[in-house]
DNA sequence: CCAAAAGTGTTAGCCGTACACCCATGT
DNA sequence: ACATGGGTGTACGGCTAACACTTTTGG
């Protein structure tokens, strides 16, 4: 048998492997998520969430961060990667078996990625207007909304939304974006200054959101909140 | 080439794709899981969570419940499954790379199942003892108790862990066990019985516990525990 | 001065915890 | 009768939502 290509002989049943990568941000007031326009078949000209094949001597959450970084240049250290959940329905790929690794990423508001190797193009798209997406990648989409809609309860990653420094307003616009209700803004201002290890002062002050200057934060240590922010 | 066997010509990294179950239940107040002895190399004579390959045309849950029945003989009604996440470093499996999709599954207390097809022994191990598993097995272990344990909290989960019909005090003693804290009886039978949907009296009664006897309840409709049960 | 947004004080109601107390059965 | 566990009543303390009010800037 050939040795070329990455044709192997194998006792066991291979499938081809994926990770894709449900990239989420807050821009206008609004989830959008980080769809590439697909340059090949299948689905040629859909749009599609970023992903690519796992290599062979690669971890998973090492091959999500290669594609995160190939297929957006997004920068690494700013943006939370978590691992969703696997997907595999025989029939997904209309090639052949391929089971996908679905990681969910949040970011803050950057500029526009520039469209990857196998990507025509790649942009930012408010979640209202991502629809009809190429392979079962609206459920994979659906899920990861629904997973950072939650997690933004219990954890702090809402910060990763801002960026590295933000007023405590910025930060209620992202939960006010992400679960689609307004916030009392005195009671939300004293919820997340209370919660130990939330947020870190850095002493300045800006008054780019106009009126009466803000105090700029900076995410702190915690992991997770006590108590818990309410939908 | 060769068509024997699973050999297979491709032009994308090919993996091998296996399941792995993490099947939880309550006995003798503690967690236990369900582990078999390997019968075959590698790690052969070690514990290890049930699993095995994904078939070609077998979708992720199909071979994550074809798994539990052939691997450990439970019903399949009763018990819950979920996925848990993935697991693919690159030198998890010693003779090749191997991803595996862990499921998490909750039981009742059933009798010992009988061991399955490639595994020499099953039996359920309480959660102290079940260290050094092959492979990574300890670590998907780990993941799942504390997904198991989360869940509790805000979904009635709790529930599969009994029978079809229990009593406020049985559901009491799985989250005691599962958690490892004791709750107060009283306000523990307020809580669950004025949770919307969470439990559907049967009319029954019991005195199997001794003492009064207790009403019998069943599982109600609700997915999730408004408010949740704190830990 | 006025508008706008930041941040603090106050209060009323809800909810969780603790625990006193009564109920229904087996022995 | 008494032990055992089931189930209800109640009161206190902490937390949250609602909102009045003060502070600090830009125009």
């Amino acid at each position: 048998m050939t040795t070329s290509g990455y044709a192997v002989r194998v006792t066991y049943p291979a499938l081809a492997v994926t990770v894709d990568l449900a990239v989420l941000t807050v821009r206008a007031g609004t989830l959008a998520v980080l769809l590439v326009e697909r340059g090949e078949e299948p689905f040629l000209g859909r749009w599609a969430l970023p992903g690519g094949f796992v290599r062979p001597d690669e971890d998973l959450p090492a091959a999500a961060e290669r594609e995160l970084a190939e297929e957006t240049g997004l920068p690494r250290g700013l943006v939370h990667l978590e691992q969703l959940g696997s997907y595999g329905r025989p029939d997904r790929d209309p090639r052949q078996r391929v089971v996908t690794v679905c990681y969910l990423a949040l970011a803050p508001d950057l500029p526009t990625p520039h469209a990857g190797t196998d990507a025509a193009d790649a942009r930012w798209v408010p979640l209202a207007q991502a629809r009809d997406l190429a392979f079962d990648h609206d459920r994979l989409l659906a899920d990861a909304v629904e997973r950072a809609r939650s997690k933004l309860e219990y954890t702090p990653l809402a910060t990763t939304f801002c960026g590295d420094e933000f007023t405590v307003a910025e930060l209620r616009r992202v939960y006010e974006a992400v679960w689609g209700v307004p916030m009392d803004p005195r009671n939300f201002h004293r919820k997340v200054t209370g919660a130990a290890g939330f947020l870190e002062a850095t002493g300045a002050s800006t008054s780019r959101d106009g009126g009466r200057p803000a105090s700029v934060f900076r995410r702190g240590p915690a992991t997770a909140l006590h108590p818990p922010l309410l939908r």
